[in-house]
DNA sequence: CTATGATCATCC
DNA sequence: GGATGATCATAG
């Protein structure tokens, strides 16, 4: 499938409910113990294109990439993107020593293909797709994101710092985080704030 | 067990 | 509110 036939497909999803989609496709949403499967809505959009879900690197679609942001409602009734959006992880060794226009952060950017969804309150209330959305890094959106890639460089080289001293609170439009399994796995990831994705969707 | 899909919980 | 770090389900 290519790129512009799945967004395409996205965009015809317009307003409807991901919950209905998630039962429809039986994705999993809320675990018998209450837990929550945060993954759900980027498999519910993966299920709707007929894409089996892989943890690999994910060129699962060949040349692009699917992702879902969330986007809330604040009191004066504005949107507002909620949380910061996974990119992509962070090989140590391999971001180091390979520069901004081959890593994997830029690639992931280019070929990246949004899903914006409204979300309620929480995550049991009702989601909903607001638009579809590529991610084109222009002007000083690249610069930017490549000055940000660059200081996790130079913290990875710096002997006194290195991938352990890396922290969320680095980075202007891209940050370094932790994510992983949760138990005790340290792993850490490139993620978009939210300035830097409001870059890219209308939000009214 | 870890990578990938992101969101939840908490602190400021 | 916004930011930072922790965590959950699924597949290999």
């Amino acid at each position: 499938m290519k790129r512009a036939e799945a967004i395409a497909k996205l965009n015809q999803l317009a307003g409807v409910d991901l919950h209905s989609l998630a039962k429809q496709f039986d994705v999993t949403v809320l675990s018998p113990n209450g837990k929550v499967n945060k993954g759900w809505a980027g498999h519910v959009c993966e299920r709707f294109l007929g894409i089996p879900i892989n943890s690999a690197q994910s060129p699962n679609f060949g040349s692009w990439e699917l992702k879902s942001i969330p986007l809330k409602r604040l009191k004066n009734r504005q949107l507002q993107f909620k949380e910061t959006m996974a990119i992509t992880m962070i090989d140590p060794y391999h971001v180091a020593r390979t520069p901004f226009e081959e890593s994997h952060l830029l690639a992931k950017l280019q070929k990246a293909v949004c899903v914006v969804r409204q979300v309620g309150a929480s995550y049991n209330d009702p989601s909903f797709i607001h638009s579809i959305v590529t991610l084109d890094l222009l002007g000083d959106l690249y610069t930017t994101v490549k000055a940000d890639y660059e200081a996790v460089q130079d913290c990875l080289n710096d002997p006194a710092r290195g991938f352990d001293a890396l922290s969320g609170r680095m980075g202007v439009f891209v940050q370094p985080r932790t994510k992983g399994s949760g138990h005790g796995s340290v792993s850490r990831a490139f993620y978009a704030r939210p300035k830097f994705l409001a870059r890219f969707v209308k939000l009214t």
